[in-house]
DNA sequence: GAGTGGTCTAGACCACCTG
DNA sequence: AGGTGGTCTAGACCACTCA
């Protein structure tokens, strides 16, 4: 399935793994610091302290200095999750993507979209409503408020070709991002829009991004059949 | 909100992310090898490797030995999630874990648990259906299959008092896990167990775990509210 | 104060890939 | 064939934090 990995740390990391299931390193316990361990593989410290490291990022020991390194005793699962681009998610299950904008509204932000945006004054935003399709079959509703604050060029954008998604990625990208993912019932409106039944359940995800200090945009995506896989190898 | 990182890898690795964000590197364009980059900041190749391998974690540059490391056009979001045991999550909010058993049996697996426990013969399987309360209001149901082939000493384990998840933390931690997020609406028997009302959303996880070549078990979890937050910074 | 992890360096060899 | 990233080493200094 995997490669095989024959670097050195790789071998230590696995190993090391092999040891706490084994429970020949208990949960709890303290396993052997980084100048024994690296005695008893043959190899530089920072070898070793590369595979404690990844060990560590991966929530199976904490380190702290002085102290050592522990085993955690039940550690939470963590894995790494990626959302795709939605034209990019679509396109790449062999669906054609189709987007159409359902509103464009700039207005001075009311208190619960001051608040959610994190504006310290009224300010103006930016509302956009849109839904990305695959192959003609509503895929994705978004429901997106953006700070002209913190983005003032999308005052000139219609939005008309270009989702917000797309655009957003090609004019800040690589803003820090919060997501929170929930189900909920679609109401009327959502089911309209995404041609399905009130009441169906939804997949929501809110994504809420920044740059060092402001809010930029805060969306709600809803899915009808969405799912979010992902994988996490130890 | 963060602590300070001095590191100099940390320092460079900022940099470079400022540079991608400022379109002085752009999209889908080379940036300088290890060794320029090294001489330009004044610090060891290393240095600037640990920075670039952190960069390329994150989704923000690919990197090709002889090729040379370069910009992604359009990431896809990435993000650390995690995914705690039910007990601490509901006790991190305050609240008291409560569990109840609600079934417990052992069979030979029917088709589609053989299939989705990936065994190649029949085999007998144990299937276990329980609930979690927070502070007396249903929190979780859970509906799991355990490969008895993969862990015999489930047989002998009532889970009267101790809960499959915890349970197999402590005998099989560890493993390899799929998970996959959708939403559904509760059936008639989901609602009663969970005091809502059929039809009301469901947030639904499928964990999916194994060692090396076996799978060990399949659990779906239902949560009526919950969610799942995560957040990722670059 | 002292032990541990966190990081950096200079140099080296190697694996992989592209031209 | 040659350039690039991937990794390793030995030694060093520093930062943190526990006793």
């Amino acid at each position: 399935m995997k490669p095989l990995q024959t670097s050195s740390f790789q071998t230590i990391k696995t190993d090391i793994l092999q040891r706490i299931r084994n429970r020949e390193w208990q949960a709890g316990a303290y396993i052997p610091n980084e100048v024994e361990l690296s005695k008893s593989y043959g190899c530089s410290r920072v070898t070793v302290n590369r595979a404690l490291r990844e060990l560590a990022e991966a929530g199976i020991v904490e380190r702290r200095r002085k102290a050592g390194t522990r085993v955690v005793s039940q550690p939470a699962r963590a894995a790494n999750l990626v959302i795709p681009i939605v034209r990019k998610d679509i396109e790449s299950r062999g669906a054609v993507y189709r987007y159409t904008l359902l509103e464009r509204t700039i207005m001075p932000a009311a208190q619960d979209v001051q608040a959610k945006l994190a504006l310290k004054e009224p300010a103006d935003v930016l509302h956009v409503r849109c839904l990305h399709y695959a192959d003609e079959t509503p895929y994705q509703y978004e429901d997106r408020w953006i700070s002209l604050l913190a983005v003032p060029k999308a005052r000139d954008e219609t939005f008309d070709e270009t989702s917000p998604n797309e655009w957003l990625v090609e004019n800040e990208p690589l803003l820090d991002a919060e997501h929170v993912f929930s189900a909920q019932n679609a109401t009327d409106e959502q089911a309209r829009l995404l041609d399905i039944r009130p009441g169906d359940a939804l997949f929501v995800v809110k994504r809420r991004t920044w740059s060092t200090t402001r809010t930029i945009t805060v969306v709600k995506l809803y899915h009808p059949g969405a799912t979010f896989q992902m994988i996490s190898r130890s």
